[in-house]
DNA sequence: AAGTTTATTGACTCGTCAATCAACAAAAAG
DNA sequence: CTTTTTGTTGATTGACGAGTCAATAAACTT
């Protein structure tokens, strides 16, 4: 049944499926097998098109981290002033693309695997500059040289509402993740103007 | 060579090599055999003492919070009023002995255990609860309705500076881990009497 | 001294799974 | 229309690893 122009869309059900699967799962001793069921292709296809499964789970963690970018640039366009921006950002980290069930604990693990695969921990560490240097650049126009610590701790302190949110059963809370941060952020800049 | 009362040692060096493996791995895929082997013996022997795996981690993981839970309470001995008591919880929570480089890793990957064993999320679960009740304790005095929001806050901080504390790469930096968390505190505390 | 309990391991079983391969099918190129 | 490229899979290989077991030995009990 080989339609052509298969690959592209081979591809993205599998990242896809891998996403899902993790997330589940909640854990990356998922099979191949698993994910390609998932994906409805056989594993040996799987195989064909990645190569191995670690190049299977790096997509995966790049698509994450490519929705994730896209969902907090949106967010960013439409808003006004630093103390917007800064909201707006905050916003996007929770975006529902992004914060939600499979993804979130997907993420998870993604950080485990980091803490072996060089390039899962490049891809984290290039996400976690760019939040930073985001989050930086707005709090400069606010809270002058504390902007540099207040991003540090900002980032800290998504990422802490996330691990939580994947041990927290049900759905995840959006409103009270965004609570927690907005909050925080709220008592950085009060007092100055 | 059979000395009498081995297992209690046995015990012992199996749940400490099992942080040190983990740790070193950032992974729970680690065999049996890799830990048996740390602490001196045979695989056959540690599923002997454990008789799975999975119990093995457990253990593990009962060592960590133990061990966290007794610097925590160590810290608060010595402090005195609600603001000093925070920060010494604050600050036991970054203590030598939990805040290493093989515990933030087991930690992390930990994490990931308690996503898919009902008894690892247990523990974790109290972990958490424990911490949030005691930062509820000494915040209802200084903050009063806002206890429940700032202790939660903490809390995810917290996870939040040991997850990026897991990702960096070098010797984890308490100094700079205090710094962000005593901040916030700071933050929150700020205005009320 | 005989028997029991505790300690200990090498060897083995059984399952699982990543990765490969040979083979087949359909479209595109020539 | 035949050759090549692209798509696809069932079957197989090879490795690895959790858990079991039989056997051995030292201590402790009676």
């Amino acid at each position: 049944m080989p339609k052509l122009g298969a690959e592209p869309i081979r591809r993205a059900a599998l990242v896809k499926a891998t996403i899902e699967t993790v997330g589940e799962a909640g854990s990356l001793e998922v099979t191949v097998a698993q994910i390609a069921r998932r994906a409805g292709m056989s594993s040996a296809l799987a195989h064909h098109y990645f190569g191995s499964k670690e190049q299977i789970f790096l997509a995966a963690m790049r698509h994450i981290l490519t929705l994730y970018g896209a969902e907090v640039r949106g967010a960013l366009a439409a808003a006004q002033g630093p103390a917007g921006r800064l909201r707006a950002i905050v916003a996007g980290n929770f975006a529902p693309g992004s914060f939600r069930r499979e993804v979130i604990s997907a993420w998870l693990t993604f950080y485990v695997l980091a803490q072996t695969q060089p390039e899962a921990r490049r891809l984290l560490r290039v996400y976690q500059r760019r939040l930073r240097s985001n989050l930086r650049h707005e709090l400069r126009a606010l809270v002058g040289p504390r902007a540099e610590a207040v991003a540090r701790g900002l980032g800290a302190l998504i990422d802490g509402v996330y691990i939580r949110a994947a041990l927290a059963d049900g759905a995840p809370d959006r409103a009270y993740a965004l609570k927690i941060v907005m909050e925080y952020l709220d008592r950085e800049l009060e007092g100055q103007p």
